[in-house]
DNA sequence: CATAAGAAACATGCTTGACTGTTTGCAAAA
DNA sequence: TTTTGCAAACAGTCAAGCATGTTTCTTATG
């Protein structure tokens, strides 16, 4: 695939087995769940064997925690680079509340959603995992933080919209589980989310003229 | 314990076991965990015979799904009787909220969390819920439409209320198991929910001399 | 009302299958 | 040649389902 050629280094190899075997984990994670993630199967996805497995990794939980921290520390990345931009160009609350619906929605939350019962009985699990989830919790603020430096609002209260928003973005994905197949329905409660976070920052008319979204919302 | 010795009919016995079995699987979905909820530690924590569980549950799957059913009713039970009595001396909505949070936090949501991914990747099991779970919704319903004719406010606008309300407190539920032992975190965060909600039903002043029983549901 | 037949509730043990962690074997890189 | 990356076989554990045995209740009958 990506192979430069036939010779590859020793940790060439390492590196694209382990990858492979991490993409697996998520992906199985996501796609069949968390109990049906078995080494074999992981291995079987990965397209190695499962002696390569437990060649990188000890265990199946360390695997697992490995592969979900992986997963986070990737979407912190996009967040502070989204971070970036949007204090750049001084964007809307909108728009953060269209880009964390989205990246919650591209699998974050439902893989999430597999590991959180574990992570919530098995202390071990839960202690890996903590650091990684306040990391990612702090590209969350770099956001919101430039957005109540920019318009002037107390930054304890913005914290409280940021926590809301990201608890009611959590709990529409729990819904979908029991309720699919009905964007409509979520849509509309984004766009009543959006205007009530609308009515935090109200003097966002500052940098109005760029209100190009990306993300079309409905 | 209540029987010593005595002389039970054969639908007594039955039905007791049968609720010590549902009772033993929610405390274990609860405490432990799906993956930890089989069929030994079930009957063990019953304090039956597996051979008793195997005789009124074919499967493990049937004893869960049937479990988590009894639970859902017996909560919607509840709802109703809260609707009832809020409806009787029309309460406030910060008064729901605050009912909801604690329905959610006492073990109801973090048995969900438990078994949601399950039913995600699991069709015959997310069938089996999705009628109990209507139900339950409909107990929801029968609180907020009171509210909004109290109040004359739009049922639509309303039910997004309720749903925005429910899925919040999800997310909240979801967020204590990688941050725990933070109530204030909660409370406060309620707190600004109840007072969001608040604005949506403005002419809440009124007294509720004009709340019918009767008429109101279904 | 006494009791025997039968049914329902419950208990015990066995079989199968699958998964995890470990060890041994082997080829490619260093 | 040594080390590293990977493969394949092995051993121990445990749950699920099933089948057969035992107790407790119900009821039909004399």
């Amino acid at each position: 695939m990506s192979g430069t050629g036939k010779r590859r280094s020793q940790k060439e190899r390492s590196a694209e087995t382990s990858t492979r075997l991490m993409n697996a984990t998520i992906d199985l994670l996501h796609d069949r769940g968390l109990a049906r993630t078995t080494t074999p199967e992981i291995a079987r996805q990965a397209g190695v064997s499962r002696g390569a497995l437990t060649h990188h990794f000890t265990t199946r939980e360390a695997i697992i925690s490995v592969s979900v921290a992986d997963m986070l520390s990737k979407t912190t990345r996009d967040l502070h680079r989204f971070a970036e931009d949007f204090i750049a160009r001084g964007g809307s609350s909108d728009e953060i509340v269209d880009y964390i619906w989205q990246m919650m929605d591209d699998r974050l939350f439902y893989v999430t959603m597999e590991y959180l019962p574990e992570a919530r009985h098995n202390p071990d699990f839960r202690a890996d995992l903590i650091p990684t989830v306040r990391d990612f919790h702090a590209g969350l603020d770099a956001i919101w933080t430039a957005l109540a430096a920019r318009t002037g609002v107390d930054p304890d209260h913005t914290r409280i919209v940021m926590n809301a928003t990201m608890c009611l973005v959590r709990g529409m994905i729990s819904q979908t589980v029991l309720r699919p197949n009905d964007p409509a329905y979520y849509q509309e409660m984004l766009a009543f989310w959006k205007q009530q976070v609308r009515q935090q920052f109200p003097i966002e008319a500052a940098s109005a003229q760029d209100s190009r979204r990306k993300a079309g919302t409905r």
